[in-house]
DNA sequence: AAAGCCGATTGACCCAGATCAAATTTGACG
DNA sequence: CGTCAAATTTGATCTGGGTCAATCGGCTTT
């Protein structure tokens, strides 16, 4: 959204010592293959709002998220927006059988891809069959995720929503860093209300009113469970 | 659901000449490859209603559907039913990475599968990269399809999700049997609604609406496509 | 061919969540 | 600080689709 600029790192950086070298696709390379993976991919920055790459653009890379936040969602002609997942480091984004991205992907705050060409990260995947059994691992729980979404959007009522929202996003955060009740949301309003399928004012009101039962508290920058297993118990239902 | 008879085939069938072999699984295997293939599936009738799996079953099988159509769904803990996705011959199931199902499929009407144990089918892949990318390109379309469902279900009216999904079926049929503007429907009411996030009142009030405005008549186990453009200008909106 | 059943359709009414419209809070910047 | 602009919250009202309740076929069974 707003022009910000994208720096790209020219050094080399070293995939051995990269934040999520033990969760995302690299985990699946031993030292040796992690040297030569390493002159495939590049750092790249990315401002708060910034495209990373456009549903329909013929896909040139792919990306592994480092640093940062993403929201991936797919636009009706009209403008509406469905959000179809967020993405958190340890994250690989791009891959499709058409040659097309089949969503966007903007940066939420800063955020830090490694960047991949398409066909050199393919060759170097030919001969290595255990990234495309990573690869393919993460494709497999990310269905999973897709499937339990759309439960979320086809089924469940406004609360059911919001409620479940919260807490699957800190079990995500958990993953990455450490269980607590407070519970950091860097996308805006808007943002979890297109991917609740909701309006941003229904998931504004519902904040309050879960604030007014005194099951969580709004603070700066995201929630705080107050009382975790109410929450849990309106997920549930 | 009805208990009727699930029937195993003892005798050998020939991958050669199975129905799905080009665009299955199996098309990754070359003939060598297909005659060892063969012994580790076999070929398992279910009648109309039956349980192929169920949601949080431990995996021990893969299935390749051959013939007939089966229903995805997850359910909540009160019964509400969200179908995640309508399966076709062709289309493989029981993929995951937690070890148990991430979901449940039943036959509509008379179903065949290849089935295959779990181990030795995933030691046959073990050292056949080429039918791990097959998979993998499948699970990939498939995640790109739960996206657009995503948006189907979080952001579409319902008269969009009908024509949406009406326009769809008829692809996914057209890629199996040819075009035709006359849409078999095998699914109950029920089961669309289930499927599109809406009631079965109000999918058979929007059928009846789409047939008051000439756009499709409701045939018997279908529907036919009369002014295929109104429906697609419904579809796109 | 009458009875029974089950899926589908239709009608009347209702309500969760959308829409429209202000406030109010927050943040960025001079 | 003070000033905008943007994001969020809150309130009032509306409505698309849900709920509840009859029918209405089309099969099967006898």
């Amino acid at each position: 959204m707003k022009a910000s600029v994208t720096m790209i790192e020219p050094n080399g950086h070293l995939c051995s010592d990269c934040a999520v070298r033990g969760i995302a696709v690299c985990a699946s390379l031993d030292p040796s293959e992690l040297r030569e993976f390493e002159h495939l991919g590049r750092r790249v920055h990315f401002g708060a709002g910034e495209t990373v790459f456009s549903e329909e653009d013929i896909t040139t890379s792919f990306y592994n998220l480092l640093e940062g936040v993403m929201r991936l969602y797919k636009l009706l002609p009209d403008g509406r927006r469905q959000i179809v997942g967020f993405a958190l480091p340890g994250d690989f984004l791009g891959m499709n059988t058409s040659g097309r991205h089949n969503f966007s992907a903007d940066a939420i705050g800063a955020v830090t891809v490694c960047q991949f060409a398409k066909a050199p990260f393919g060759r170097f995947m030919e001969d290595r069959p255990h990234l495309l059994k990573r690869i393919n691992e993460l494709a497999i729980r990310e269905l999973s995720q897709a499937r339990d979404h759309m439960v979320l959007l086809g089924r469940r009522s406004a609360d059911e929503k919001v409620a479940t929202f919260l807490l699957a996003w800190r079990e995500r955060l958990f993953a990455l860093k450490g269980s607590s009740n407070t519970v950091p949301l860097p996308m805006s309003r808007q943002d979890i209300a297109d991917y609740l399928g909701l309006t941003i004012e229904t998931v504004s009101r519902t904040f309050t009113k879960l604030e007014r039962h005194g099951a969580i508290e709004i603070i700066h920058g995201g929630i705080s469970l107050r009382d975790p297993a109410r929450v849990e118990a309106l997920a549930a239902a």
